[in-house]
DNA sequence: AAAGTCCTTGCAAACATTTGCAATGACTGC
DNA sequence: GCAGTCATTGCAAATGTTTGCAAGGACTTT
């Protein structure tokens, strides 16, 4: 029958007698149907889902307001576009199996924070859009991309605290983050705002430990003030200060990255690096969908700016024996 | 060919000899084959995918712990056992099209705050196994259920605080929830264990402005403990008490619902009703899942139990002028 | 040695939809 | 009035997989 015409084919140039049209829905409402997606994607190779593979399900990364504000972005779009967002972990699995091109997406948002080469492969050949979110740049070369000027961001927190006064000022870098974070446009930014300035950067690996960050509080060339690489390890840093009675901004100064409800809420509340997480999501999903269905992006690489949000975590540096009043 | 049976059907009683399994295989190889689960899912009738539907990806709902516990814990389950989680909006859309019984899921999980009641009709027509994970017992009869045992969250709480001396203690709803909190659990577990102590309930309905609770606050007959309906607004009224200088739990105790990361982040560290979110939502998806499979449940309904952390934002009543030391 | 049984394999139908093409019919312009 | 055009509609093929059935072949048992 024709009658899928009228049913489904909203903006065809194919024309149907609206007499027939109506007789076909009359007779369609009677019947109780409605259109079988499946069929309907098998036929015509589009599911009208995309897929987001992402590692941050896993434990702590679903609890963070980073990767809420990431979800809330794609959905919104999703949503809007009439879009269904399926949740994949690793597009491979231990055995083969895992989510391949398979026929299941349209398209795919990929935002992976620690890289596995053999899936970075999978995803390159994977003949399918991809969009690429806040992972470092030039991983997939053919992928758009949306990416902070994280550089910008480091740069606007060493100001920030250099013009405080600090000139010990390290960045603080947490082991699930550890693999991405080498060649990563953070740690590079700190170092380049650092060096601009003549002052030393010092990167620390830190585990989410309180005994950890009580031992380097006894240090006595310890640094005057810190930078996460996340919202989670400024997090627990918040919590390990509050538990051994270390005041932040008094005894050390904190500038966290990702500038969360979780920073108005703290106390201190939180200087942190803004990224707009959320309109970044937002865009890459609908980016994704043009894409999808046919349209080319203005360019291959959209970055946004960071700022910085001054709270109360950031201060005068203290002053330790070793360095005298001046 | 009967190249299906040896790639696909990996139970069955019909059996392949080796060597031309073998070779089946290392054809499909050569070939790149690898098989279109839409194909399949047409003629299996089966996707392997499960759909949540949840109003709570709507602004601050994405935000909140409670949220990304539920997530984690669904797509905990559904990354173990191999499925894909699709995310939807409402089941009902302004106009028709929504998402409906057309083949795409094999299953529903259904994890409303706010009701609709067209909605709920449709989700129960539904020809699918459905589960309804924290949403007011009896919505739909058909479905397996998953509650915590609020009426019991809310005596630990009110003990809590008339164990302290309380008398005045109100129970705070936020308009998100207004429509579900008239039935529901927690309103009357509040009311039942404020009656049972001879106390009387208050329950105000409070927007997140922090004008609000200013006002609120310089009322002379004011409740000395508040217990909230939500996570958000406890979160909120936190912050309010912090911006007019507010202390908690000297001027007011406040116990929150949910136990989160945010009542240990904030301060003063937040005394909260704790419900096994995850482990619910966990459970939910396992029993969504093999509901699909033919398995029935022991049990229609589960409700797991509440329980009190008690921290830092509760203490000893506040002594108003009205009241006189005694 | 023949018949029967069991293991293996190939064929073909079915699933619900889309889509291109062709056919029908009506209308218009010369 | 005839030819050509356009609007409408119906037919049929194709999509990739599953699954039941039947046929073929080898082996066993009497």
């Amino acid at each position: 029958m024709s009658v899928s015409k009228v049913l489904h084919d909203r903006g065809t140039n194919v024309r149907v007698a609206p007499a027939t049209a109506a007789r076909i829905r009359g007779v369609a409402e009677q019947l109780g149907y409605h259109p079988n997606s499946i069929a309907r994607s098998f036929r015509s190779r589009r599911t009208r889902t995309i897929g987001l593979l992402s590692d941050q399900f896993s434990m702590h990364g679903a609890q963070t307001g980073y990767f809420s504000s990431l979800l809330s972005g794609i959905t919104t779009a999703t949503f809007e576009q009439d879009y269904t967002l399926a949740i994949c972990p690793r597009l491979v699995r231990e055995q083969e199996g895992g989510m391949k091109d398979d026929g299941r997406f349209d398209g795919v948002i990929w935002s992976q924070l620690q890289l596995d080469e053999r899936e970075t492969h999978l995803v390159g050949t994977l003949q399918l859009p991809v969009v690429v979110l806040h992972s470092p740049k030039g991983v997939l070369p053919n992928a758009i991309t949306f990416i902070a000027d994280n550089e910008h961001g480091l740069e606007l927190a060493v100001e920030h605290l250099a013009s405080l006064g600090h000139k010990r000022i390290a960045f603080v870098v947490d082991p699930y983050n550890s693999r991405t974070a080498e060649g990563n446009s953070r740690v590079s930014g700190y170092q380049a705002a650092m060096v601009s300035r003549g002052l030393t950067p010092r990167v620390h690996r830190w585990d989410y430990h309180a005994t950890e960050f009580a031992e380097y509080m006894k240090c006595p060339n310890r640094d005057t003030a810190l930078i996460t690489f996340s919202e989670f390890l400024a997090r627990t840093i918040t919590q390990s200060a509050g538990a051994i009675g270390v005041s932040i901004p008094d005894e050390i100064s904190l500038v966290g990255f990702d500038s969360t409800a979780f920073c108005e809420t703290s106390r201190p509340r939180l200087t942190a690096v803004s990224q707009p997480i959320e309109q970044m999501a937002y865009d890459a999903t609908l980016t994704l969908l043009k894409l999808i269905e046919g349209e080319q992006p203005a360019r291959r690489s959209f970055v946004y700016p960071c700022g910085l949000d001054i709270r109360e975590s950031t201060g005068l540096p203290y002053l330790t024996a070793e360095v005298p009043i001046s």
